[in-house]
DNA sequence: TAGATTGTTAATCGATTAACAATC
DNA sequence: TAGATTGTTAATCGATTAACAATC
């Protein structure tokens, strides 16, 4: 008996986390050879697209067993199935925004999600304006409709765009209807039961590290506005 | 204690990108803390609020010099001083936004970038239908406007919130013109030169590595089906 | 002062890269 | 087959954590 760990879904190991934030963007971009017609490619020329290394890449894809045999390349296809296996279950999982102002309402018309093999079930918010308003055939509800709605529908996801003062409270009546993951947008550290996976998506503390590091590649003295001493 | 040893623009050594991406997180929470009025914080309140150790919480702000004085915790509105300072210019960013979509038109209206030293200067679209539009202030203008303003008011920042298929000609054009950072949310691969930095956000590829979280704490821990109903 | 807590170096840990055997 | 390229382990590199001297 040789190892045969070819279920996607069980890895032995546990997979860093590194890891797993690369596995959509190596998704991403085989759909995106397959939308040109490209059947097979190797471990050395998508890993040269994504700007690292092959051996990073077979070594990620080593977490979840074999994906090719030695002398071939990988066939995209299947390859591709694979990967939306590994990261995603087989049928769509259900998610609501809780917020919808205009990062929630781009969030709630982002198609790519549908695509990826989530399902908008739910939408809220406290504002009597917003509430009624259609959003890809979803209304937006009373944010005290929301524990119903995770309950009844078990709804496992919730993406968290209310503003940051608002959103320890909303966590908690996610988690206590039972929902399972939060994807945060509130520039504030949460705290969650361990059982509950929190993502956070801090927009501002992104542009900051890109202006980090605009500053620093402006040159050695940090740029031209250099105080004189 | 004024602006003496504030060289922070200068730091001997690389710093590492996770300690980049941590010091917008340090500067936002220090932000609630004052204004909950406190004014001192020590390494190990402060990392523990945001589930990291002391030690690499100190660790990274000593690539900046020093903070404080041994014995004494930090001073907050100093420390909050420090860390914009070294993260962003003294004066705004200027930046614009290509692709005023939803997406586009949530980052237009996202009023803590302007708290946190960024100036929205342009809007860009192709379609007729949102061109005249006005978001903060803003007019989104044709898209074939974008480079005489990135040339005429030196634009450093350009957000890229246009359909993957637009994004690698949209972005050559920022380039071309000048810019000299991307903020970039469409789910592509770009191809720019060394000397303009990237920021990938790819909102699909978190919500799936995402998934992949909730999918394997599910079946990892597997005890807790639901919260007693 | 003495206790507290930073600044700073050393030890540990984990992730990336290199190398090559396996093998189709 | 022979060349190509994966699968897989070992070596390297970098980041985190631990420890404690410095010192206010």
């Amino acid at each position: 008996m040789a190892s045969d760990q070819n279920t996607a879904s069980a890895p032995r190991v546990r997979i860093p986390e590194a890891t797993i934030q690369r596995l959509p963007v190596y998704l991403f971009r085989l759909q995106a050879l397959q939308a040109h017609g490209i059947k097979k490619v190797c471990s050395r020329e998508l890993a040269d697209e994504l700007k690292i290394s092959s051996s990073r890449l077979r070594h990620d894809f080593h977490y979840f067993g074999s994906f090719s045999r030695p002398g071939h390349p990988y066939d995209v296809e299947p390859l591709i199935a694979r990967l939306r296996d590994i990261l995603v279950l087989s049928e769509p999982i259900d998610f609501i925004i809780a917020g919808m102002g205009n990062l929630g309402q781009a969030m709630a018309t982002y198609a790519q999600f549908e695509q990826d093999g989530f399902r908008l079930v739910g939408l809220f918010d406290i504002n009597p304006k917003i509430m009624g308003l259609n959003f890809r055939g979803v209304t937006v509800q009373d944010l005290e409709m929301l524990p119903d709605l995770v309950r009844a529908r078990h709804v496992p996801l919730g993406v968290l765009t209310v503003p940051a003062s608002a959103a320890q409270s909303v966590a908690d009546l996610m988690v206590d209807a039972g929902i399972r993951g939060i994807w945060n947008f509130a520039p504030i550290n949460l705290k969650l039961p361990a059982n509950v996976v929190l993502h956070d998506e801090f927009l501002s503390a992104s542009i900051m590290s890109l202006s980090y590091k605009m500053k620093t590649m402006l040159g050695s003295n940090g740029g031209r506005r250099d105080s004189g001493a």
